[in-house]
RNA sequence: GCGGACGUGGCGAAACCGGUAGACGCAGCAGACUUAAAAUCUGCUUCCCUGUCAGGGAGUGCGGGUUCGAGUCCCGCCGUCCGCACCA
């Protein structure tokens, strides 16, 4: 009688196994094909969470296949441990934010060697350490010589919780992303890459990528934002004063009624020293919130200077200017010319000013047809426009932009919303900034003999702000280049730069420079990049963006860091509360203090109805978490592993339940009674019984393989599960036989880059030689996958009606004679011969009556 | 508002290029084994109608269309989710 599986034992036996044969040790200087398997590295921020381990198994099954298949794989893990929430615990519990972040960093790579995740431990790293952030500080002085990183006073986004300034990116609805706190604006000098250099490549590199999601590439290229169109400068009429204008319509310039300035344009506030009613208008404008409701609330307002500008086409037309609060100084130019018909915005605005509104576009036949409430955006031909009249929108655009730049009044342009990568924040835990700022020198770089800069770890938290600011000694150091007291950078990097360049890190980590160009290209790109979707703009743009600006340089010959990028769905479970009563929130409770039943749920501690409630992410508020460790202990990694990749699709959300690991820790037991009981018959009765091969399992299995296979090659993991059911199934249906002994023999190989523990276990069981993760991959045999029998399904006017097995291959004529000698169909066609028959070979036949 | 994804049994989901809808799992029901329970095994399980066998009809969000044949293609709606957003 078999035993149980014993998890734990099998689990412990096998990650020491692993480990002293150094198995998924990544040798540079292999002859074979390379594989970089990576998914995106964690925060430490104390525990694994249930999602962790959805996306490294997933990893960790491309990982083992790969190595199976023959690869030389490279699979490795590290930390991304630079960041807030360590200096939040400094500040709270009064300890250190590298002892915190270490501490972590230990647990949480405990957690993961639990799980059997087959990682190259031999590279792991972590940036918050010298060894690391020391290399980065060397890029940013290399790309600082490139004149890739500049300096300058800018207005910034200041996250008044976190004391820091944000990148654009960063900032979310008006609030900045981790504190939640409504974002303000400041004057403050900051450096500065120059991603906006790299807008174009960004963008075209997308089309590179064909093995992205589409949906994140689209996301990217929302970000960048590239529109073309004109720019060009007003006149304002009897003055010398100029502005200039961005327009992604230039054909649209005899409509135009009116031109607008942003709040925050130079003129306005120039105009505003001296009229206090505009002040009070710009203050206004500043009151407003930017969150989603507020825009979609506010209404469009403006304020006319009384100033008029000058028509480009024509000097005799004067167009009024407005100061409005719908216009941005951060897009474009700061300052638009206003054409309703043409223009949703535009249009509310004159409506609510009584300006013009003149269509200068029509579609055939509505040349006459007024402007509403809505604008036309739509294509047509030019009217009431002059010498435009009678074109075609983009025809009239390329005309306009080539008069303005024979006439010298304006150009055509692109202009972005992707804004340069403000890099600097004022906190302490972060990679500080290499650069001393000297009375005399100015800005100088440290020189990189005198790298790293290392952070001082006597810090305190008690005083608001930067920790490095309030240090008593560390910022004072000589100037590198006349040795006069200086001033250190206090700022420290955005923690986005440490996850820009990691990857290349694992793949080449010498000691004295960031990574061997050689080296490094040999495992570069990622083939397969996994990660949450949350990632899509902020840290793939800028991983890529470092990767383009590393290879201007020269300093590596790869212009996109991930062939393959996959994001995988979140882990989800229903959550359990009470309701509190009127406005007050329902109180939650843990799935562990709550017992499921039938349709409903009771709590534990009283008995008592508790309302289940829908599937939703796992948080900590909702109390609707599931705790990796106990989970692990009760029902081991490989069962974990297994429910990780059933039932729902990889990049749709998966529904924790209790019923589905109970179902996952089943088939671990199925599979392990399989090969246990294969291990005892072949004990006690040799092969004295060896009988027929089986022809039918043999096909099911070749057929598995085929699937198995295909199925992990494109991610489709669930699908990769449901063909390893029906195996397990068709062998235990089966009678003993060779082919049933190689079959379980397969079924442990296929099984093993999902559930190791338990293949490696049952391969030792059943004597085979060496570790199952030495075995190579099965390979079906294509004779094995064809049928020699088909089914052909019959139709009558395309419903199904009877079906019938046959041999493949039937030529047409037989299998219609056939068809219509059954009796189903002799009694539907009640005699009659059908009008039409369509023949799909080793398919169906339709009759047409 | 713009962009995108999705909509299939009680649930999670399969269905290659337009060719037998619901594989596989979960839950449920019935049975076997057992003194009993657990575990395990076997069978059933889209819905409706007639019913012993068997047969008939409907069915992939809704309404149309193309086709011998549509979950799959086209047009128009409805709904859910995600991203972006006064971007000129």
């Amino acid at each position: 009688m078999a035993t149980k599986f014993d998890h734990a034992g099998a689990e412990q036996r096998w990650q020491q196994a692993w480990d002293s044969a150094q198995s998924f040790a990544a040798d540079d200087n292999s002859p074979r094909p390379k594989a970089y398997v990576l998914e995106m590295f964690p925060y430490p921020s104390g525990r694994i969470h249930i999602g962790h381990v959805r996306n490294y198994t997933m990893g960790d099954v491309i990982a083992r296949t790969r190595r199976a298949q023959g690869f030389e794989v490279l699979h490795p893990m590290g930390w991304d441990a630079f960041g807030m929430p360590a200096e939040n615990a400094a500040m709270e519990r009064g300890i250190h934010p590298g002892g915190w972040t270490r501490e972590n960093i230990a647990a949480m790579r405990a957690q993961l060697k639990r799980l059997g995740f087959a990682l190259d431990w031999s590279r792991e790293l972590a940036t918050c350490e010298p060894d690391y952030y020391g290399h980065e500080q060397a890029l940013f002085l290399d790309l600082l010589a490139a004149g890739l990183v500049y300096r300058k006073e800018s207005a910034v986004n200041w996250d008044p919780v976190d004391m820091t300034v944000l990148a654009n990116e960063q900032v979310i609805d008006g609030r900045g992303w981790r504190s939640g706190a409504i974002v303000e604006r400041r004057r403050l000098s900051q450096w500065f890459l120059k991603i906006t250099d790299f807008a174009d490549e960004l963008l075209d590199g997308l089309s590179t990528l064909d093995d992205w999601p589409e949906k994140v590439r689209l996301m990217q290229e929302n970000w960048i934002g590239k529109s073309q169109g004109m720019r060009f400068t007003f006149a304002v009429a009897g003055s010398e004063t100029r502005f200039d204008v961005f327009t992604t319509r230039p054909d649209t310039l005899f409509g135009a009624s009116f031109a607008a300035l942003a709040p925050d344009h130079p003129i306005s506030r120039e105009l505003a020293e001296s009229d206090p009613a505009l002040a009070a208008f710009i203050a206004e404008c500043r009151a407003g919130g930017t969150a989603t409701a507020d825009i979609e609330a506010q209404e469009k307002k403006g304020y006319d200077t009384g100033l008029s500008v000058v028509h480009p086409l024509d000097p005799g037309i004067r167009l009024p200017v407005f100061v409005a609060n719908f216009v941005l100084m951060e897009y474009g130019t700061g300052a638009i010319f206003g054409c309703p018909a043409h223009d949703q915005r535009d249009l509310d605005f004159a409506r609510k000013y009584q300006l013009p509104v003149t269509r200068v576009v029509a579609p055939e036949g509505e040349a006459a047809t007024p402007i509403q409430t809505e604008a036309y955006t739509g294509p047509g031909k030019l009217i009431n426009s002059r010498f435009l009249d009678g074109m075609e929108v983009e025809a009239a655009k390329a005309l306009v932009i080539g008069r303005a730049e024979s006439e010298g009044w304006g150009q055509g342009t692109t202009v972005w919303r992707l804004r340069d990568w403000g890099v600097s924040r004022q906190r302490y835990w972060g990679t500080p900034i290499p650069i001393v700022h000297c009375g005399d020198c100015g800005v100088v770089p440290v020189p990189k003999a005198q790298l790293p800069v290392v952070l001082p770890d006597d810090v305190t938290f008690d005083i608001p702000g930067n920790p490095l600011d309030h240090h008593p000694t560390w910022k004072h150091v000589g100037c590198p280049q006349c040795g006069k007291p200086a001033r250190r950078e206090t700022d420290t990097l955005d923690t986005f730069v440490n996850s820009s360049w990691y990857f290349i890190r694992f793949a080449s980590a010498p000691k004295d420079r960031p990574f061997d160009k050689a080296v490094a290209e040999q495992w570069l790109p990622v083939g397969q990049y996994i990660g949450g979707v949350e990632h899509a703009i902020l840290h793939l743009l800028y991983a890529r963006f470092w990767t383009r600006a590393l290879n201007r340089i020269g300093q590596l010959d790869i212009a996109e860091p991930f062939a393959g990028l996959f994001t995988q769905g979140m882990v989800t479970h229903e959550t359990y509360s009470r309701d509190q009563g009127e406005g007050v929130a329902p109180l939650y409770f843990s799935p562990d203090d709550v017992e499921r039943t039938g349709h409903g749920a009771t709590l534990k501690a009283d008995g008592a109805p508790v309302e289940v409630g829908r599937v939703i992410k796992m948080s900590k508020s909702k109390k609707n978490t599931v705790d990796p460790d106990t989970i692990l202990a009760t029902y081991g990694a490989d069962a974990v592993r297994w429910f990780m990749l059933s039932d729902s699709p990889p990049e749709r959300d998966l529904a924790w339940s209790v019923a589905g690991i109970d179902g996952a820790w089943r088939f671990v037991q199925r599979v392990w009674r399989l090969a246990s009981d294969a291990a005892e018959a072949t004990d006690a009765t040799a092969s004295a019984d060896a009988s027929e091969p089986d022809l039918k399992l043999a096909r099911v299995l070749h057929r598995s393989i085929e699937a198995v296979t295909a199925d992990i090659d494109r991610l489709q993991f669930n699908k990769a599960v449901a063909r390893l059911y029906e195996l397990v199934n068709a062998i235990e249906r089966s009678p003993a036989s060779p082919t049933r002994a190689a079959a379980i023999e397969v079924l442990l190989r296929l099984v093993a880059p999902m559930a190791p523990h338990l293949a490696e276990e049952a391969w030792a069981l059943l004597g085979q030689p060496g570790m199952i993760v030495d075995a190579p991959w099965p390979v079906a045999d294509p004779a094995l996958l064809v049928d020699d029998t088909v089914t052909i399904a019959i139709q009558i006017n395309g419903k199904l009606k009877d079906s019938f097995e046959i041999a493949k291959g039937v030529d047409r004529g037989a299998l219609e004679a056939q068809v219509l000698a059954r009796d189903k169909v002799v009694r539907a066609l009640e005699g009659r011969a059908p009008r039409k028959v369509i023949i799909v070979p080793d398919r169906l036949v339709n009759l047409v009556a």
